[in-house]
RNA sequence: CGGGGUGUAGCGCAGCCCGGUUAGCGCGUCUGUUUUGGGAACAGAAGGUCGCAGGUUCGAAUCCUGCCACCCCGACCA
């Protein structure tokens, strides 16, 4: 048992805050609601990001920057849109202070208030397609495909570390299409690499579905989603890919010449995924020891260990190993500093979540041996030092599967058909997980089974078969199983 | 915005009810020595606008008034 790590049976919200601050993760700041995201924690996002890029950029993507500040007038161009973000926009109405009269600091200079009041991105949605009207004339012009890097700011009463800060960073794609079918495949070209991104790189199995009109994007359409669960049997929404239509086409009057001279509205997408996905990463992954990293995004994959009275002997073998490792693309850090004894950095280490540690002392030396220990098993092996590097890369990649293995099994598990409304209520008070059961489409059934539980659908599942059933509270025929959850 | 709570060293707390030495304790930090295969031991040291502003008093961390901040629980959310 850790020794400053709450356990997730005594306080599970307490132990996702002890993971995030004692793995040096992030703090809080002085300002309320937003967080600093530590170097470590920062170290994690940076592989998230980097690789999410390359995704992007596969698919044929090109990134830009957007201002953080948009005209007050930009949101109200759309309805829902200004609907669903204007409760929780930070405004700046003046461009100077100035130093009080009484001399008591500065204040705001009342002299210096905006012609236009300014809001703080909460999305970036209405800034992007003011420019795309002057981008796009012509068919020739489309798809354009923008995906932007940015932090963006949305006044929320309650926060937590990473799943819900006022500011966050995220990416945000934006594109524009000449019809509406390539603008529906491209949400759900990205939805699937955001799928793939979750599951291949983060371990983490996604459910990919469709929100219902109740959890749809202000001013989308049709928003596409993944759907992950956590350790305590809640849902994480990881991702979320809006089919815009045209409404922020004929909001921001962006048409263009067709191919047979006429003029229409461009088809739009966004998606988008944020440092919220850190707190997935944690809450599916890590245990009471600590933090739990998957390999592919650990800033450290490997880390060394030498006992340190027998250092001066160890020295050319541990150089060797590590750059051996290196040689392989593994991310290695040795720790050679004699302050803390082995015992502790061994608490460290894990508490932290490198996927694997080696520790090699004298005896080790002797037997041609170093041992090798897993993190996600938390087993401890004696390894030949011949052919270690080749046995580190595989077991780099065993650890990445079984990570994945174990999320998904604790899916399934926690995944439970229902017919009943008692079953219903049941599995949701004592189990937990997703819930599939069939709904009878109606947004006032979804409310009412969302006040009576707090559980909300978090999806239809893309790959839900059509099969006749009767909705679980009101009796009314359906034809698809939906998924409940409880949800952050 | 409603209900509850907390502000004292970097962190976690005691002291406050019942005013009165130089405001303590644990962890951490620094120095030194011995240690080092699962969270080391000893010795010494540094570190405080007691949330802020008034008031009562010979005297306030402690009593009174006002304010501020943060946390937890509810309504909204990636």
């Amino acid at each position: 048992m850790s020794k400053d790590i709450t356990s997730r049976e005594a306080d599970y919200s307490q132990w996702y805050i002890d993971i995030v601050r004692k793995a040096g993760l992030a703090d809080y700041s002085a300002v309320k609601g937003c967080m600093v995201i530590k170097p470590y924690g920062f170290g994690i996002w940076e592989h998230m990001r980097d690789q999410l890029d390359k995704m992007f950029k596969q698919t044929g993507h090109v990134n830009a920057y957007f201002p953080l500040l948009i005209p007050k007038s930009f949101l109200s161009k759309e309805a829902a849109h200004v609907e669903g973000f204007a409760k929780e926009c930070a405004v700046v109405t003046h461009y100077r202070l100035k130093n009080a009269p009484d001399g008591s600091g500065v204040i705001v200079d009342p002299e210096a208030k905006l012609e236009e009041e300014l809001i703080i991105r909460p999305t970036s949605e209405t800034i992007i397609w003011d420019s795309y009207r002057d981008w796009i004339q012509s068919y020739r012009d489309l798809p354009v495909l923008i995906n932007q890097w940015a932090n963006v700011l949305r006044w929320e009463m309650r926060t937590r570390l990473f799943l819900r800060t006022a500011e966050f960073l995220w990416q945000e794609g934006h594109t524009a299409h000449e019809t509406r079918e390539e603008a529906i495949a491209e949400a759900e070209r990205m939805l699937d690499v955001y799928a793939r991104f979750a599951e291949e790189w983060m371990a983490l199995p996604v459910v990919r579905g469709v929100k219902t009109a109740n959890e749809r994007f202000a001013g989308a359409e049709e928003t596409y989603c993944i759907e992950a669960l956590m350790q305590d049997g809640w849902a994480l929404q990881a991702g979320t890919s809006h089919f815009l239509g045209q409404n922020f086409a004929k909001a921001f009057d962006v048409q263009f010449s067709t191919r047979n001279n006429s003029r229409e509205y461009v088809w739009a997408t966004s998606w988008g995924v944020s440092t919220r996905l850190m707190g997935a990463l944690i809450m599916a992954h890590s245990d009471d020891e600590g933090l739990v990293v998957p390999p592919r995004i650990a800033p450290t994959q490997v880390v060394i260990i030498p006992v340190p009275k027998s250092l001066p002997a160890l020295q050319e073998t541990i150089d060797t190993i590590a750059s051996d490792l290196q040689s392989l693309g593994i991310r290695v850090k040795v720790d050679s500093n004699d302050q803390d004894r082995p015992g502790f950095k061994f608490a460290e280490y894990e508490k932290i979540g490198i996927p694997i540690r080696l520790a090699i002392g004298a005896r080790d030396l002797e037997a041609g041996t170093i041992e090798v220990a897993r993190r996600d098993t938390r087993e401890k092996q004696s390894v030949p030092l011949a052919g270690l590097s080749t046995h580190i890369q595989a077991l780099l990649e065993e650890i990445q599967q079984n990570l994945y293995n174990r999320a998904l099994q604790f899916r399934t598990e926690h995944t439970t058909r229902v017919d009943t409304w008692e079953q219903f209520v049941d599995v949701l008070e004592n189990k937990g997980g997703f819930i599939s059961a069939h709904w009878d489409g109606t947004p006032e059934t979804e409310q009412q089974i969302k006040e009576e539980t707090k559980a909300t659908i978090r999806c239809i599942p893309l790959d839900a078969p059509t099969e006749a059933g009767q909705c679980v509270r009101t009796g009314k025929p359906s034809t698809k199983r939906v998924l409940f959850a409880r949800a952050y």
